[in-house]
DNA sequence: GCGATCAGTT
DNA sequence: CACAACTGATCGC
């Protein structure tokens, strides 16, 4: 369940799958898909009002997803805002404050994240870097490396930052069976049980959410036939969906619903209340999509789970398993990893320990310290609980304001070509950047009741018997108020037309006052609350707390090249840029990436493109 | 009566 | 096998 607050710290005047409180101030809304957990604050009336009063708000979202959401009546407001985007198709959009007229842009591109229909990554490209917010997703090991829009020629693009879904970034759910593992197992059930009569039926026991669509329509091919389902409406402009599913109750394949499903089940009822028309009982099991993983040396796959005489659980996982985001990481090597999600029985910190791993240029032990934390606890403990303004102080405990300025003299040694580019400077600023949440943790736990959960870094067969609503959440660390013109230090703003504009995460007004204490050792244990997490240590890159000569701020970084592609010959590119130039759609996947990949990996393109009409 | 939130359930 | 959403209780407006 996502916790991200809504807000990127390089583009906060964004606000993404969350739509109240702070971001009820954004300039553009983006919906990754249309689960009611990245909605929150869709439908409220504030949000309402102050779109009738906006001519620059829009709502962004693939077609899919806008499709899903007018289909609710209580969102059908959003019908005059929504701006469908392609997937693939690098779109500029402006950020405009409306009450001063300055503008920013940026451009946004939809990838395809699998985790159900219209599902979507954001990739946004600016003058802050490019940072990839995932949604959630479910890609496959080598998904990232297909995808034309993260990279730039033969390289991968350098990313700032990624807002990660992280539900299963966690040792214990090293691997989940790939989709394809998962279909074959409950193909090979369900044949096995609608083969036998026609009184034999199937009742798959589907949460109320998209994302079961994909198992559907295989089931359709597999079976020749239709599922039962509530209801056709929300998949009527989606002929590829709707061709499979139909609430025709006499089929063999079930996934309808009812309030009170499971007893109608036990029952030898269908949800549906079917059942055969010559009045002989209906033989139904019940299969259950349930997320199953496995340890990293794990060697059983057995994707079926009988569960009762007629129930059954099959493995169905909306996310990514540990292995598969950490493929997905290490390809892209980002210079910052917020986690949106803590699992079960972690601690934020535990994960942003284990991000941190996938971050690039991974600092060694020499030339890093511990900086103490502990020093704000009690100031910030004493501040009254209900203070609105507090939740911004959550970022205070470093001055981050003289490393953005290197941030930003890095930037601008970026000229990137369509094509091809120079390889990306490093970001002088990484570590700090990265321990952000960890120090924005450390103060979490130093002012409010938290459990800190115990280190449990062993896979497998642990129970995570955390309270996770204790746990610290993300949303958190990114519920800043705006500062105040006067507060405002408007130190690193690169392209905006105006200067005043509100920094939402500027630490340069919260400098702590001990802050030249570096190399104290951290003291976790000034507190008697025992479920405090106390022996955490946030690393600092020592060097980056002096002035770097500027040969040193811009060195190269080497960045994997895409498998399989190649750079575009000489008239190749003047044919693309004539392209460009004359308006035309260029794309350039088929050109650089898919035709050798398909050559040389028919069966992978084969399952790629099958994914990929999927979830767009 | 509506909406938000929380705990519990599947 | 820990998803995502529903239900019901409670609280505030």
């Amino acid at each position: 369940m996502s916790s991200f607050a809504g807000r990127m710290k390089e583009y906060p005047t964004v606000s993404l799958d969350r739509f109240d409180r702070e971001n009820l101030h954004a300039q553009a809304y983006f919906l990754s898909h249309c689960h009611k957990d990245h909605m929150k604050g869709l439908k409220g009336p504030l949000l309402k009002r102050k779109l009738q009063f906006s001519r620059t708000v829009r709502l962004y979202c693939s077609f899919v997803t806008k499709e899903l959401l007018l289909n609710n009546p209580k969102y059908a407001f959003w019908e005059e805002y929504v701006v469908p985007l392609e997937l693939e198709s690098p779109t500029q959009i402006s950020l405009v404050d409306e009450a001063s007229g300055e503008r920013e842009e940026i451009v946004v591109t939809l990838l395809p994240a699998g985790h159900c229909p219209g599902s979507v990554m954001f990739l946004f490209e600016g003058c802050h870097g490019n940072v990839l917010y995932t949604g959630d997703f479910r890609l496959a090991v080598g998904d990232a490396s297909r995808m034309e829009h993260l990279h730039s020629g033969s390289r991968v693009k350098d990313i700032q930052s990624v807002y990660l879904d992280s539900t299963f970034y966690d040792p214990r759910f090293y691997q989940i069976p790939s989709r394809e593992v998962c279909l074959k197992g409950i193909s090979e059930l369900i044949g096995n049980w609608i083969g036998q009569s026609p009184y034999h039926v199937v009742w798959l026991n589907c949460k109320a959410a998209y994302g079961y669509e994909y198992l559907f329509t295989n089931l359709g091919d597999e079976f020749g036939t239709q599922i039962h389902v509530n209801s056709l409406a929300m998949f009527k402009k989606m002929p590829e969906i709707l061709s499979y599913v139909t609430t025709d109750r006499t089929t063999q394949i079930h996934a309808c619903r009812h309030p009170r499903d499971e007893e109608f089940f036990q029952g030898n009822r269908l949800p549906c209340g079917c059942s055969a028309t010559d009045g002989s009982p209906l033989r139904i099991i019940s299969i259950k999509p349930s997320t199953m993983w496995f340890g990293e040396r794990t060697k059983k796959t057995n994707v079926i789970i009988k569960t009762g005489s007629s129930s059954y659980r099959a493995c169905f996982s909306f996310h990514s398993s540990y292995s598969e985001i950490k493929d997905f990481l290490s390809y892209l090597q980002p210079v910052n990893i917020f986690p949106s999600v803590v699992p079960i029985g972690r601690s934020l910190t535990d994960v942003t320990q284990m991000l941190r791993l996938m971050c690039r240029n991974q600092p060694d032990e020499a030339g890093f310290v511990y900086k103490p934390l502990g020093v704000l606890k009690r100031s910030r403990a004493q501040r009254p609980s209900d203070d609105s303004s507090s939740d911004d102080e959550l970022f205070d405990s470093l001055d981050l304001a003289p490393l953005r300025k290197k941030l930003i003299l890095n930037q601008e040694t970026h000229s990137e070509t369509p094509v091809e580019r120079t390889a990306p400077p490093v970001a002088t600023s990484l570590p700090l950047l990265v321990s952000d949440s960890t120090s924005a943790a450390q103060n979490y736990f130093d002012c409010t009741e938290s459990n800190g959960e115990d280190e449990d870094d062993e896979e497998e067969e642990e129970e995570g018997k955390g309270d996770v609503s204790k746990a610290p959440k993300w949303e958190d660390f990114f519920t800043a108020e705006p500062l105040s013109d006067s507060q405002n230090s408007q130190s690193h703003s690169c392209c905006s037309t105006a200067s005043q504009t509100p920094d939402l995460f500027s630490d340069s007004d919260r400098i702590p006052e001990n802050l030249d204490a570096f190399s104290l050792t951290l003291s976790a244990s000034q507190s008697n609350q025992s479920s405090q997490n106390l022996d955490d240590t946030l690393i600092l890159a020592q060097s980056e707390l002096e002035e770097l000569p500027a040969s040193q701020a811009s060195s190269d970084f080497d960045v994997p090249p895409t498998p399989e592609s190649k750079a575009p010959q000489a008239g190749e590119l003047l044919q693309l840029y004539r392209k460009l130039a004359s308006g035309q759609e260029v794309v350039i996947r088929d050109v650089l990436l898919v035709e050798t990949w398909r050559n040389q990996n028919p069966q992978t393109e084969q399952s790629w493109k099958r994914q990929q009409a999927w979830w767009r």
